[in-house]
DNA sequence: ATATTTATAGTAAACGTTTTCGTTACAAAC
DNA sequence: GTTTGTAACGAAAACGTTTACTATAAATAT
């Protein structure tokens, strides 16, 4: 049972030919001939073998492994409805290529407290996607700086590699559907500081006035990302002032729950008293009743592409084009967005 | 900037002494004098040396790395809102440890199309954790009975580790406390074929018998977990009989999102004219109105556990406790189950 | 006939570690 | 003064691969 691993010495003796000739062999070297290959690759198989990554990974510097950097503020990690779909498309194409995937953010546990950079060169990643950090962390830009093949997402770091869902135009989107209904009294419960909010608040203000219609600085609140209970609180806040908004705009649509409830709770009802619209495009958007307004971001795409140019770059560092781009969301108008 | 990377060799010669003797200053051996010490490991950090763990793991057999299996019927993977949870607590246990995490499912498109145990001693995993996958295939077969350590989750194999979420006690939960609101007529759209659902299933027929209530086979419907449009479809069906149910079970809370769905199209309200439940406690169910009851499973302490177990097995194998692992839930009332 | 090419296979070094076994120097013990 | 002990360090092999270079034989060209 305790069979020891097998190695390109057993077989090079269970075929009488050198270990050279066994890698080369199973390597499809144009040195080797036609019927030793064969004979050698049967063998392999009947004795087992496996290659060792470590080994491998030693002596070409390849390791055919891609690192993942992913820690949200909130610590929501692989919870992140948004991002953990982005990720699963990323690791899908990274697997179809031959590529693994490991998370980056273990080093600060291990004994030397490793920095993320140290991690990733530790465990040799080809290459590494960023995604969903403290983008000002100093530790996050050595990373970015260092001479690892990098692709980010949706934040643009220096001159590199950078798939962004396009919040401008989404919410741009978003913003002239609700004012089509008709809504002039418009709130935005928006996130914390990060590029994602700077773009959608830009395009926010842009659009509506565009529309002529102005905001005023108490109809824009600052909640965290998917923090229900501050969405709660805001939106308490905000149907406070003398003067309510009839549409409430949220930083994303598990965030919106949180408004939802508060709006319920004074008995009043969306969309007829108060309309709301979220941002994500999340599963549960279009199971709830009123179905809900909302942007919904190609996390598919986004984690597709991302895996795509970053392995293109490990493949060929030189001739791959250094290039953000940015991919399109679509609005997906529900139930939640009265028309005045 | 195109640091070459340093080795221990590097040091050594920066420090006038051997390999050998930087190795062991390093990892702290005994056999080093005090002062040396210092002066390598200062060396080593102006140097800028990390570690390389290729070469580490080829040596020492040991990477320090926990392979993670998950591959559910419907694909959802990194996206299911249970196992994410499970996964993130148990990828932040296991990097507390000092263990990586790297997904296992990749092998099918490396070219030689590797099993999940080549896969597994391909990269030389420390150990390997189980979840979420088709228990029939024959490949996780061969992993789980391989010399590899294994932690199974959520159901057991043979006599190996394995940390189940208590699905008969969170069930029996659940039908009593719809029992004492006085139902009798309860429906359960049951998830397809496992461990899981056995457990639940079983539990849900003995309980709602030791009160006396019979459950008529077109009572129990089949729609795989987090579908919910079958769910959706069920609950048709379930409301179309001549008699229909008080009070309908659903699979998980995600899949009970279907199931209201169709009965407020029906014009019904929840719970006056239909009760429902659903099962897991994910974030939403406290975020809907109403809230929804359900049994909420102790995902962050399954991924606990199952690493501590892991990393312990991996660390002690002759004697570390075999043993299955049951983690309680907790019912979590809200107020989608009327009081008759 | 000799010279050149081609096909096939082997030799040996190297990748960066860890670890076993020496070796040396010197202090303590008889 | 010889043994014994101990502390500090080095030499070298080993882990499983890959690859540049070399070697041989047969085939082809001159």
């Amino acid at each position: 049972m305790a069979k020891r691993k097998v190695s390109l010495k057993d077989i090079s003796i269970a075929c009488g030919v050198s270990v050279a000739t066994v890698s080369k062999a199973l390597n499809d070297h144009h040195d080797i001939g036609q019927e030793t290959k064969e004979h050698i690759r049967q063998v392999a198989d009947k004795l087992g073998y496996r290659p060792n990554a470590a080994a491998q990974a030693l002596k070409t510097n390849r390791t055919n492994n891609i690192g993942v950097l992913f820690v949200d503020e909130a610590h929501s990690g692989l919870t992140h409805d948004y991002f953990n779909h982005v990720l699963n498309s990323f690791k899908n194409t990274a697997e179809e290529n031959g590529f693994d995937i490991t998370f980056i953010n273990g080093g600060k546990a291990r004994i030397n407290n490793m920095s993320y950079l140290s991690h990733a060169i530790y465990r040799g990643f080809d290459g590494v996607v960023i995604a969903c950090v403290d983008f000002f962390d100093p530790e996050v830009d050595e990373l970015v700086k260092s001479s690892i093949p990098v692709v980010t997402i949706d934040h643009i770091f220096y001159n590199r590699i950078a798939v962004i869902s396009d919040n401008v135009n989404g919410m741009k989107e978003l913003a002239e559907y609700v004012c089509e209904q008709g809504h002039k009294k418009i709130a935005y419960v928006r996130g914390v500081e990060s590029s994602v909010t700077q773009s959608r608040l830009a395009s926010f203000y842009k659009t509506l006035q565009e529309h002529n219609i102005d905001i005023p600085d108490e109809y824009v609140v600052v909640a965290p990302y998917r923090d229900t209970d501050a969405a709660y609180e805001a939106t308490n806040r905000l149907l406070d002032l003398q003067d309510p908004p009839t549409c409430i705009f949220y930083p994303d649509d598990f965030a919106a729950l949180g408004g939802i409830n508060a709006i319920r709770e004074r008995g009043l009802k969306i969309p007829d008293d108060v309309s709301i619209v979220g941002y994500d495009g999340l599963e549960i958007t279009s199971r709830l009743t009123p179905k809900m307004t909302t942007v919904v971001q190609d996390s598919e795409k986004i984690g597709k592409i991302a895996a795509t140019k970053l392995i293109d770059l490990i493949n060929n560092p030189k001739g791959t084009l250094i290039e953000q781009i940015v991919v399109k969301g679509k609005l997906e108008p529900g139930a939640s967005v009265k028309k005045l």
